[in-house]
DNA sequence: GCCGTTTTCGGCCCGACTGTTTTCAGTCG
């Protein structure tokens, strides 16, 4: 894939220009980059099939950016970029990453004390060099100091999973505050990214500075960046920041608006509303100087002449046209995406047959606490020694008390409501694929249970050809419903094997095979543009927890918002089916 | 350098806060 890298070092020559203070060009570089990251085919694809023409089609393309793009596929370079970086030999993406640094500021670093990368400005910092610099002082190096101590820390971003949890308890805390008339979390958070970097949290109140005196002195809040009347900034003793926004009540909607981005999904927003003589700003929807819009957020993408979207689309990938086609009543218009409350049950728990932490009835009862129709345990099998894998016996024996199960929670269930009469334990596993693409469960044995999920936990660095095989070798195995996982990442620690994935996804089409969105917060694995490919070309989704115990099954709405990020609907999702639908899928096979 | 429901020329998202200033540049989102 070109895409990412020219879409990279586009990013870098508008970073370039600015410091250059070079007008309007890093704004068309930018949004070139954007356009590019935002295709579904390759550059090169594209190119091949209708040259420079074809390149000036892409957002943002030109004619002297698509002549860049070819430069690129033909000798691997793009010499403006080259020049630039030849000039400025210092590495900006590091040294913008410290807090407070932008590209401007990079620049007269390396011009005055020769840093080129994080390690020299700490080096710098220490010694007391930054603070006599024009335009630095003895803040300025202090947070610098500070944030470069933060970045080796963490890394960066935050898990969404590590991040839920704390903005819910204050969120929790600023409700008991009298002066809070309403709250909600915006930004990234909202939009259930998969990683964080910081939290917004919008507030309605006729006293701001009270709020904020209260935010800031809140049990957690390590060191207060700004406190305003309607902005504050603090970093929390996890070490994510945290900014509250206090804003009037007749401008909650176009805040919340504002701030729940993507930046990506705002930008595009205002030029609709310049397009049609408004502006659009957190304050509101403006003609002239009179205020339209403003209350909710429904008003306000109305004002603009669309229809409002959940948060988890506004990634400016194709929502607004569809938000634009669903007000003029035109087809497609947006998804009805899924919502939280459409599963109606896990197909992927680990009991204690394999070592997970609860017994199939415990896993049962929380299963009927959630409301679910059935629940599915998958234990390991026994190439996965070390995770007590279960053999084909062991298989045999756990169907038996299954078997018993169901009869003793259905005699129960005829006193629970219609919808939880049904609850019915089914009996999968997760097995092996081996190298060559066999499963480690023979297949007579696979053929008995309810459902099998396959995944790969061995040898993931395969080259690519091999891995992609593998697995399309396993989903042509009728036995094989599911693939757990799909892509192997696991966030901020290892990256997706090699594999096709484009090849991937055309055989789970033919063989009928369903892929998981593994709602773990450290995998999210289909992720949400894999889950927008795999929706446009029809192939079935399921999600799951891959709960090793049982408080994990409330990770389910992790997996629910990627899938939302990917516009999966509810049919896209088997398990949003019944569960005489589901096995019908399975039967499919 | 790109783009067009007012435009093939003349615009390009926009406001808050900080730090270093004495009216503003830089950064952030």
């Amino acid at each position: 894939m070109n895409n990412q890298e020219i879409a990279k070092i586009f990013y870098e020559i508008a970073s370039y220009l600015e410091i250059d203070r070079v007008p309007f060009k890093p704004y068309a570089y930018q949004r070139a980059a954007m356009g590019i990251e935002g295709l579904e085919e390759d550059a090169r694809e594209i190119y091949d099939r209708g040259g420079l023409k074809e390149l000036e089609k892409i957002p943002g393309v030109g004619k002297n950016i698509a002549l860049k793009i070819e430069e690129y596929l033909k000798t691997g370079k793009i010499g403006t970029y080259e020049r630039l970086k030849k000039r400025n030999p210092f590495n900006l993406g590091e040294l913008t990453a410290v807090e407070g640094l932008g590209v401007r500021k990079s620049k007269i670093l390396y011009q005055q004390l020769k840093i080129k990368n994080i390690k020299d400005l700490e080096k710098a910092a220490k010694v007391h060099k930054v603070a006599s610099l024009e335009g630095f002082g003895e803040k300025t190096e202090k947070n610098i100091l500070q944030s470069i101590a933060f970045l080796k820390r963490s890394k960066g971003r935050f898990l969404l999973g590590e991040i839920v949890p704390i903005v819910e308890n204050i969120i929790e805390k600023l409700k008991t505050f009298k002066e809070v008339e309403k709250i909600s979390v915006a930004g990234s958070v909202r939009r259930m990214k998969e990683t964080i970097g910081d939290v917004d949290i919008l507030v309605v109140s006729k006293k701001p500075e009270k709020v904020m005196a209260f935010f800031v002195s809140l049990d957690g809040v390590e060191k207060v960046w700004s406190q305003g009347s309607t902005k504050s900034s603090v970093r929390m003793k996890e070490g994510l920041d945290m900014d509250l926004r206090v804003v009037p009540d007749k401008s909650y909607g176009s805040a919340l608006q504002y701030f729940t981005g993507s930046k990506e999904h705002n930008i595009a927003t205002r030029r609709i509303a310049i397009s049609k003589n408004l502006k659009l700003n957190e304050y509101g929807v403006f003609k002239g100087l009179k205020m339209i819009a403003g209350k909710n957020e429904e008003e306000v993408y109305k004002a603009i002449g669309l229809k409002a979207m959940e948060p988890e689309l506004r990634e400016n990938g194709g929502e607004l046209e569809a938000a634009l086609r669903s007000a003029q009543g035109k087809l497609p218009g947006l998804p009805k995406i899924i919502g939280y409350n459409d599963i109606k049950g896990d197909l992927h728990c680990h009991s204690n047959w394999d070592g997970g932490a609860n017994s199939i009835k415990e896993i049962a009862r929380a299963a009927e606490k959630m409301d679910y129709q059935y629940i599915g345990i998958s234990d390991h099998t026994k190439f996965l020694r070390i995770e007590s894998g279960l053999d084909e016996n062991q298989l045999a024996q756990q169907r038996k008390e299954i078997d018993k199960l169901n009869k003793e929670l259905r005699i129960k269930n005829y006193a629970m409501p219609a919808s939880r009469q049904e609850l019915r334990i089914l009996q999968g596993c997760e097995a092996n694929i081996l190298n060559d693409g066999s499963i480690d469960i023979k297949d007579e044995v696979l053929a008995k249970l309810d459902f099998v999920i396959a995944g790969v936990h061995s040898s993931m660095k395969m080259d690519k050809d091999k891995m992609t095989e593998r697995i399309i070798k396993a989903m042509k195995n009728p036995n094989v419903d599911i693939i757990s996982h799909p892509t192997g990442r696991i966030l901020k620690r290892r990256d997706e094997y090699q594999a096709d994935f484009d090849k991937i996804l055309r055989a789970a089409k033919e063989t009928n095979t369903i892929l998981e969105i593994n709602s773990s917060p450290c995998r999210l694995d289909l992720k949400d543009i894999n889950i927008k490919k795999a929706k446009n070309l029809e192939v079935k989704m399921v999600i799951n927890t891959d709960a090793h115990q049982i408080d994990q099954l409330g990770l389910i709405k992790y997996g629910i918002s990627q899938a939302r990020r990917g516009w999966a609907e509810k049919k896209d999702i088997i398990n949003t089916q019944s569960l005489s639908k589901l096995l019908q899928y399975f039967s499919q096979k």
